[in-house]
DNA sequence: TTTGAAAATGTAAACGATTACAAATGTTAA
DNA sequence: TTAACATTTGTAATCGTTTACATTTTCAAA
């Protein structure tokens, strides 16, 4: 592929004319920008990213990191959804890393986007004490979690109040006069999945319905919800109604309510954390707490784009709203 | 951040010497390969993948392109997994981008992957005349098309066979005995909507059923199968059956349908080209053509690393089996 | 010893851009 | 004509690696 000392040498100038007219930066001859500009066509010259991050690490390199733990879950696509519309808007593109909650694999991927030279990173961290991340963090590099914080250390983050929308949605259930309301939580490692236990816990305790014996804690994916859900219902005093902790959890429970031929909601009744588009055509229509997702998506975008081009302005914590969307499925 | 001259530098041998120890080609005495060791650890030495890839283009830069139309679709997300897993265990990073269908977009994504020196693509383009991309396949980079063709040029690619597939599903409706089916197309400026239309239409007219008028086309996303279904079920005699073209369609129409209260497969059934894992919790089931997504991304990555390494090997063009899951929708 | 080959290490030129600085050219006013 | 300045262009260093080639060190055999 031609490189610019092709251009330069076609156009009969310097390189440094040649890279002046691509960014149009400091005065140059019309004549010569269009002798350029024609040599550029002809020989179909791309400048290399490569070589431009590597020279000017000051300069942006217009390349973002996205680093989500599962692109299987709805959520997380809509979340990156939003990063992408605002990166695009903004001439970034994105990096986007799946690590399947798996620990090294992040670490792998922490170190790839690293060594890329991107410009800034938006993680939804394995782990509130991800000790890579939060070093990362330290040396100044600019970082915006989403969906789940970093224990210790200041840094942007965009969230919803996981606590509040779990609460909403068990006393919902509770004002169903369901009575034995049971929890699959996902990785009890996730600050998520705990918050969501604590508003559940909350919501039970303040009408004396919460009993241990409920809680199922797993591993976010569809799998456990199947399981666990199998497990509920093996109980000898069986849940008359479920929250999910996640959207994957929640098709695995449906997925084993279904195939158990349980009337939802008489036999059991189940509300969800996380909606999905097609939550209405669901059997039944789902009931499910509302995270913004691409909403999240785009505020943190945003917020990464800021702190790029301003790395001292002070952290900001964004807390969205949860919303419950009623359906038929309690 | 160190980097390697500062590791020469506390190791007290040149950069040569510290290079050599990174990529462990050549001999280098034991005892300074272990004070260079000692040193990147003290320094948290992480080397520039940057300016590696700059020096050498020869050299592996282990970095995957993947350019996908639409990652709400869950299709393309499985296929991203398959394409991920093998990425991930022959020791490949991939930047994912997510055109939406918009061919500016594409073109801009094609653009910095290019120049961000990937060792590979694989793609789905955004038509089977995507001009960019077939220039970039004749310049010999290498490339692997999944789920869509490219007109006039030899290139791998990894595929269904739609036809069949389409004709095993509509075949399914005739046999069940459904008289007016429709068919809800994706874009058709994209091969594989018409290959299902090609599929649908032989099925029907085997049976002396086709009737042009219950075709709708559209643009393959979820809103166009809200709407185009609607404008079916408005028809003067409307279709007693639906075919929808891909997933979001299908969860459009449902949506539509779910709406109108028409009971399913009573006063409308519907089969649906792509599964997904959470089918069954639909309602009802959903009958659907499985594409084995995950296998064709799998399929699809292995088949690119093949070609970096191997640049001369034959094209191949590997078209794996579509299967009907009947469930309760028809 | 000396010699020569093998092993270990170093030197310096790439890769393809940006950019500070220098140099050349053009323009205006005295 | 020339000084003074603005405009335009060129030169060369730089970013952090790899690698061809040169050099030094080691060591066994003569």
């Amino acid at each position: 592929m031609a490189g610019m000392s092709d251009v330069a040498k076609r156009a009969g100038v310097s390189i440094a004319t040649v890279s002046r007219v691509l960014n149009n930066s400091e005065s140059v001859n019309e004549a010569t920008r269009m002798k350029i500009l024609k040599a550029i066509k002809e020989l179909k010259y791309q400048p290399s990213r490569v070589a431009k991050r590597l020279r000017s690490k000051r300069v942006s390199s217009n390349l973002l990191g996205v680093l989500i733990p599962d692109i299987q879950n709805p959520f997380y696509v809509d979340v990156l959804r939003g990063i992408e519309d605002v990166a695009y808007k903004n001439n970034y593109a994105i990096i986007m890393c799946n690590y399947g909650q798996d620990e090294k694999k992040e670490i792998m991927y922490l170190d790839i986007l690293q060594s890329e030279a991107i410009d800034g990173l938006i993680a939804a961290p394995v782990s509130e004490n991800d000790q890579r991340l939060k070093s990362i963090i330290k040396n100044g590099f600019p970082v915006v979690c989403v969906d789940r914080g970093l224990a210790g250390i200041d840094v942007d983050i965009v969230w919803v109040n996981n606590e509040e929308g779990a609460f909403t949605a068990v006393s919902h259930l509770v004002k169903s006069n369901y009575k034995r309301i049971a929890y699959i939580s996902g990785l009890p490692s996730i600050p998520s999945s705990r918050m969501r236990e604590n508003g559940y816990r909350r919501a039970l305790e303040k009408n004396k319905l919460f009993d241990p014996e409920l809680i199922k804690r797993g591993d976010s994916s569809y799998e456990s919800g199947v399981n666990l859900c199998a497990e509920l219902l093996d109980l000898p005093n069986p849940p008359d109604a479920l929250f999910t902790g996640n959207n994957l959890i929640t098709l695995g429970a449906l997925e084993t309510i279904h195939k158990r031929k349980k009337q939802i909601p008489d036999e059991i009744a189940i509300v969800g954390f996380d909606d999905m588009f097609w939550s209405s055509s669901l059997n039944p229509p789902l009931t499910a707490v509302r995270q913004p997702a691409y909403e999240i998506g785009k505020r943190a975008g945003e917020l990464l784009i800021q702190r790029i081009t301003d790395p001292l302005r002070p952290c900001i914590q964004m807390t969205l709203n949860a919303e419950l969307m009623i359906r038929s499925s309690c």
